[in-house]
DNA sequence: GGCTTTTTGAAAATAATTTTCACTATCATT
DNA sequence: AATGATAGTGAAAATTATTTTCAAAAAGCC
């Protein structure tokens, strides 16, 4: 019984035949979980949403196939302290590319940000570079995340201060 | 049997006490096993100095302590990627202050970095208030973490390679 | 020293992720 | 289109880091 392909692009395939990897059913379907959300989806939550398309796909296929497009670089894994990780496409099909991450230390709601790239930019160049000299490491990447408290949240602790 | 106290500053003490805790001896003693080193240790890493020191010190005990010393902001945890938490001390007595990190993601060795932190500062002020003000958030700390490959991995490649 | 509350420690519980292994699907070759 | 070698799948069990439970012990205030 063939189960056919689920909907969405067709590159997935090439990408993983580049790679000398097969593709299946439900690498394609994780990938499109991930395709239909802007959110920082846990495996589980993958699961749940995979899984609810096609019951027959289980959770660890779900944390394979995630480990795998982490891998080739389809998928991106963050941590934002909760104790799971956190994936998302690295080239989100609505305009979400490079970003980075503010995080909210007391609700953990997650901002995703794309500005004030310029000066990062600048940032980032003489700080890889040097890097790359005086520890002779070949950066790869980089991983900035800011840490706060969202207004919400904010107004929350001075609710119950006041309350008391 | 009063147990004495570990060897160290006594300013812990004065820290607790400020925020409403007690001042214990498991506490003092995983302070120590954090300034003896300039690792990052694990949790476990730390039970296992500090257990060698003072055996009565259990695991649950150390994790209790490096949770509340991070609290109150004695200790960082670090996240590298490898499924457990990393700490080390805030103000590390070896003059090791605020501080980056690079990882090499063959071989998980961490360099510390305190270099181009001139052109970070601007980058930092120039994002945090962006942020501050477009997203309403409270920026209170950020992460900033280099990716690579170290010299010996990449060498320890082309020579599997080469040997092929 | 006695008293109240916090902290401790061993064991059990939890939660995320990984491993195992028999079965199935993919795909290069016929 | 069928074959077969190999990679991928899925359910259950195993592993790993961390948290919870609860009775006993220690801290700090009188
Ligand atoms: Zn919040
Ligand atoms: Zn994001
Ligand atoms: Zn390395
Ligand atoms: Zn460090």
């Amino acid at each position: 019984m063939t189960r056919g392909i689920p909907p969405g692009p067709p590159w997935l395939s090439k990408v993983l035949h580049g790679y000398g990897y097969r593709y299946t059913f439900p690498r394609e379907a994780v990938l499109q979980a991930l395709s239909d959300t802007r959110e920082h989806l846990s495996a589980e939550d993958v699961y749940l949403i995979v899984h609810g398309r096609y019951p027959q796909i289980g959770l660890t296929t779900v944390y394979r196939a995630l480990d795998l497009l982490v891998k080739i670089g389809v998928v991106v894994k963050f941590d934002f302290g909760d104790g799971r990780g956190r994936f998302e496409l690295a080239f989100h099909p609505s305009a979400k590319g490079h970003h980075h991450h503010l995080v909210c230390t007391c609700c953990g709601r997650v901002v995703d940000y794309t500005d004030w790239l310029e000066k990062e930019k600048e940032f980032l160049q003489t700080t890889e570079k040097g890097l790359k000299q005086k520890y002779d490491f070949e950066i790869t990447d980089h991983l900035i995340q800011f840490c706060g408290k969202c207004a919400e949240c904010r107004n929350m602790t001075n609710k119950v201060k006041g309350g008391e």
